[in-house]
DNA sequence: GTATTAATGCAACTTACTTGCATTATAATC
DNA sequence: GATTATAATGCAAGTAAGTTGCATTAATAC
């Protein structure tokens, strides 16, 4: 049986509080990136009126928790997703701004390119397509 | 002949000013993208002591002119490199911060797959690798 | 129920970047 | 070379995203 994320960080010593289930649940049903401005305000909507800063401050505790993780997108701000989804990339509609989730078979190959090429010992990587989606076409 | 980016916009009526060059100048001689606070720091150290806000305005009007290209990188600051850089993406030092210039062979396989698996009319795309240089491991 | 301390809210701060407006300086024309 | 139009600039103030200090609140262990 596989544990929550809300059990493991319980069993940790971690406190459960309302912001913390809540932004972990959130971020669980929402299958694309989101700012800390969005899980503000999409927060309040469901009732779970916090301030900004506790937002801003579980994301940098759910991140050291290895819960979450940060992307970049083109604009100014930083976007979320949860860290347990099968590794994937990213394309973004820049007429309507959706963001959607992208598997890549040939990636294997990528990654053996760029090692060999670089002698780097990579850790991560990203990847994202910017173009029109086929409903704004 | 090739007219240079100064000649060019000189014959479009845009004013040559010493900052205006001296950024073109700074760019063309800096093999990675570099933050608008580096161009002003670096302009600094040669004479060319402008304001940052006038290195923001210089920036915005390069990117207008399709002479210098906006990077996003893991951090929070924009990064910016010559337009006429043949197609490449990037890899960062995530301990030494440098980034080098990258180009994936594999490119045209990558492309067409996304294209015909999303429907996306796609203009862009952005692939970056973090990991530890060969001097840092 | 009490004690401990993690988590929170608020206000103030920082950083990256932008805007308004008065001034300066490039370059076209005389 | 002087005059002129206006692009470019500097300065100060503003914004937006994110951070920090500190006093208060509340989750959990006992």
């Amino acid at each position: 049986m596989i544990k929550s994320h809300i059990n493991n960080l319980q069993s940790k010593g971690f406190r459960i509080t309302s912001a913390r289930s809540a932004i972990i649940n959130l971020l669980e049903s929402t299958p694309h990136p989101i700012t800390a401005n969005s899980i503000h305000k999409l927060l309040k909507k469901v009732g779970t009126d916090v301030n900004i800063t506790t937002v801003y401050r579980e994301i940098e505790f759910l991140l050291s928790q290895k819960i979450i993780n940060k992307i970049q997108l083109f604009d100014t701000e930083l976007h979320y997703e949860m860290a347990d989804r099968t590794h994937h990339h990213h394309i973004v509609c820049t007429d309507c701004k959706a963001i959607e989730d992208l598997k890549i078979d040939s990636e294997k190959d990528l990654l053996d390119e760029v090692c060999s090429d670089t002698r780097y010992k990579i850790s991560t990587h990203s990847l994202t397509f910017y173009g029109v989606c086929p409903a704004c076409k």
